[in-house]
DNA sequence: TTTAACTGTTTAATCAGTTTAACAACATTT
DNA sequence: AAATGTTGTTAAACTGATTAAACAGTTAAA
C-alpha cells in the first residue's frame, strides 16, 4: 500500500505556476498503477455491491439483517464485506435511518462533575449499558451560556443524539422542560410531579432505613444535615425524617436541621451549627456521604467521639469512603444500577415506548462503625 | 399545531382490508388543511432557500460564511434562517464535509475511571476546550473485548470522530499503535520513543522538585513508592529519583523501592514493606497522591508520626486531598491545562498540522504539612 | 389454465447538506 | 470594440447510506 498523491496534497506545495502560461491548466496524470484501484481509498457500499455482483439495496439489507434476503445471498455478500474490510459510514446510515445511536449525558456545570464519585458511579452504569445497546455516549455540561444558546435543544434538532440522560439536576433547572418533547430521562430525581420521565433511588425507603436504625439504637434527638431542598428526592428524605420522628413520638425541632450544601466543608459547618445550637443531639442523618464525612471530621476534631458521643449516618455509599475512620454507616444507593436502568429506559423510549417512565430503585442500609447505641448521660 | 397523521401512522392499525375487493387500493385523502403546510415538519436547507428566494448553495455558503456571498445576501438569508429557526442537520453536514466535529476520549477499562480525580481533572480541561473549539466529546472505554472487535478503529473508519484523546495508557497498551495513522494524542504519557503524538506533564521536573525539597530538608534515606514501571513517565520519576540521590552522594538501595499500584491500599502496603525492611528511611516519595495518602494512613496507624518521623511527598495535587491530615506536600501536575493542551493540539492536527506533537508541561511543588526537616536520632 | 400469492432482488427516491464548475452581469484593460 | 477580469449566484454532482415500490420468477390454489 503505497500512499498515493491526492489532489489535496498537490495544491499547497511543489507545483509553482508561472513559467509557460498561466492559462494552461497544469495536467497531472496518474498512469494506471499495477492493480488499477480507484483513487478513492474509502470503500463504500457501492464498491461492495459491485464486487458481490448485487445491488446496493441488497448489501444494505444484508447489513441490516433484513429477512427478505435469502440465506445464500446473505452469506455471499457478507463474505465480500468481510474480505474487503468494509465498514458502513454511520453518518450516512444515521442520515437516512433517522437514528444516530448516540445518547448524551447532561451534567451540571460543576467544575468537578467529572471527578465526582456520585456522578462517576452513575456514568459507569450508563456507559456500560449504552455500549451493550450499541449506543455511543456524548458528554455535555449544562453551563448557563450553553443553555442560553439553546445548545441542549440543538442536540436533538441538529441530530447529534437520539436522547439525553440528565444527571444531577432538580426542579430549579427549568431548562429541563425544554426537552419534554424529546426522548429524555431525568436520573435520580423527579420533576414537576412526574411531568418528565425519571428513574431515581428510593430516597423515602433509604430515609426510613436510616431512621429505623437510629431509633432502634435508642436515639431520640436526631439532627439532620440536608441539602438542596429544591430537589424532590432531597425533600423526600426530609419528609420521612420528620414523619419517622413523629411516629416515634418525637417532635422534630427546627434547630435540628442544617443545610450542608452536599459538600465536605458544608457538612462540617452544619455539624458545628447543630452541635453548638443543641447539645442534646446524639445522632446525625446526612443527605450524602460527603457531608457525613465532613461532619465526622468536624466532630472528631472538636472532641466529640464518633460513634460514642454522636452517631452519623450518610447517604450514597461511595466506594472509597469505606476506609474512613470510623467507617461510615450509610444508605446504599444503587447508583450503577440506576445508570443502567436509566439508559435502558431511555433507549426503549427512543424505540417507541410511549408510557411515562418513572422507576424507583430500592436502597439498603450498610451498617459500619459510625453508629452505635445512644450515649447515656 | 395539531398533530397530523403521517403515512406511517396509518399502516399499522385502523384500516382492515377485505370487504369490497382487495384489488382496489384504499384511498385516503387529506383535504388541504387551512395553512397548507407540507407534511414534513423538519425544515431543511431547501425550505430556507425557497423562502429566501435563493438557491440552496447560497444558503449553505451563508451558513459557512463563505466570503463569496455578498454582504446584502448574507444578511437577508441569515434573517430568514433566524426567523424560520432553521438548524442545519449536522449528519448531512458531516457527511459531505468529511468532518464530524466530534472527538473521543478513550479511557482505560477501570471500573471507576469516571469517578477518578486524576481523570476528572484532565477530562474537565478537555471538555472545556473541546466546547470552545466547537467539538463534541464521546467517551469510550478500551475494554479488551472492545479492542478485540476493532471498535477503536471503527471510531474513525465509520466516521464517529475526527480524533481521539487517549488518557491513562502506557506502552503496555499496544492497541495504541493501531491508531497511529489517525489523528490521536496520548495524554500524560509517551509511547515508543515519540512514535505517537503526546502531551504530558514534566515528571522529570516534578521528581527533581520533590527530591530537592527532601534533600534540602536533610533527608538521605529516601524511599520511593512507584507504580506502573511500564509507563515512560513513571520511569522518568524513578530515574530522576536515583539520579538525584547519586548527585547528592547517596547510593540508592534496592530496598528503598516498592510498587504501590497507584492505589490507596497499595500505598499502605508499600509503606509497610519499606518501613519494616529498612528502619532508617526518613522520607517517602510517592508516584501519586492516592498512594501517598495510603502510606500516611498506614504510617500514622502504626506509630510513625508524619512528618516528624517520616516525611511524605506525593504527585498529582488532587484537589480534595488538601484537607487531609496532615495535608500533603505534593508535586502539582497541571492536569486541567494538560487536557486543554491535548485537545488544542489534537484539533490542530485534525485541521492539517503535520509535525509530531510532543508537549511537556511544567510542574511545581506544593509545600504542605507532610514534610519536615529530617528527624535526629 | 388462469389467477393469486410468495420470494428475492433491484430501481429509484430520499435523507440534508457541501462543493465544483458554469454562468450572467458588469467593470476594466488593451 | 474586443478581450479580460471580477463578483455573486446557481445548477448539478456528490457525500453514503436506507427504503418504498416495482418487478421477475416460482409455486400454490381455484
Amino acid at each position: 500500500m503505497t500512499p498515493k498523491l491526492t489532489n489535496d496534497s498537490l495544491e499547497p506545495s511543489g507545483v509553482t505556476t508561472g513559467s509557460p502560461g498561466p492559462t494552461e491548466p497544469i495536467e497531472v496524470k496518474f498512469d494506471a498503477a499495477p492493480g488499477e484501484q480507484k483513487p478513492t481509498d474509502r470503500i463504500s457500499i457501492r464498491d461492495v455491491a459491485k464486487e458481490a455482483g448485487v445491488s446496493v439495496a441488497t448489501v444494505s439489507m444484508v447489513l441490516n439483517e433484513n429477512p427478505r434476503i435469502s440465506r445464500a445471498t446473505h452469506i455471499r455478500v457478507q463474505r465480500v464485506i468481510d474480505n474487503m474490510g468494509y465498514r458502513p459510514n454511520r453518518l450516512a446510515q444515521s442520515l437516512s435511518s433517522r437514528f444516530t445511536q448516540v445518547l448524551a449525558v447532561m451534567l451540571p456545570p460543576l467544575r468537578h462533575a467529572f471527578a465526582d464519585a456520585y456522578f462517576g458511579e452513575i456514568l459507569s452504569g450508563i456507559s456500560d449499558r449504552a455500549g451493550k445497546l450499541g449506543h455511543k455516549l456524548l458528554i455535555e455540561q449544562a453551563k448557563p451560556q450553553y443553555i442560553k444558546e439553546g445548545k441542549h435543544i440543538e442536540l436533538y434538532e441538529r441530530r447529534f443524539v437520539d436522547g439525553v440522560l440528565c444527571v444531577g439536576f432538580n426542579e430549579k433547572h427549568t431548562f429541563l422542560t425544554d426537552l419534554r418533547q424529546y426522548p429524555m430521562i431525568l436520573v435520580d430525581n423527579r420533576f414537576g410531579d412526574g411531568m418528565l420521565d425519571y428513574v431515581h433511588c428510593d430516597y423515602r425507603l433509604g430515609a426510613k432505613q436510616a431512621m429505623n436504625c437510629l431509633l432502634q439504637l435508642g436515639h431520640r434527638n436526631i439532627g439532620m444535615i440536608y441539602a438542596a431542598p429544591e430537589s424532590p428526592t432531597a425533600r423526600d428524605v426530609l419528609e420521612v425524617y420528620s414523619t419517622e420522628l413523629r411516629n416515634a413520638g418525637i417532635n422534630p425541632k427546627e434547630s435540628w436541621l442544617a443545610d450542608g450544601c452536599f459538600t465536605d466543608e458544608g457538612g462540617a459547618a452544619a455539624a458545628h451549627l447543630l452541635t453548638t445550637r443543641d447539645k442534646d443531639i446524639t445522632a446525625l442523618l446526612c443527605g450524602n456521604d460527603k457531608m457525613a464525612l465532613g461532619a465526622i471530621r468536624y466532630l472528631v476534631e472538636h472532641g466529640h467521639k464518633v460513634p460514642q458521643d454522636i452517631s452519623v449516618v450518610g447517604f450514597d455509599d461511595i466506594q472509597h469512603l469505606a476506609y474512613a475512620n470510623p467507617s461510615l454507616t450509610t444508605v446504599h444507593l444503587p447508583l450503577y444500577e440506576l445508570g443502567v436502568a436509566a439508559c435502558e429506559r431511555l433507549v426503549s423510549r427512543i424505540r417507541g415506548k410511549v408510557d411515562r417512565i418513572s422507576d424507583v430503585l430500592p436502597t439498603h442500609l450498610v451498617l459500619r462503625e459510625s453508629t452505635s447505641i445512644v450515649r447515656t448521660r
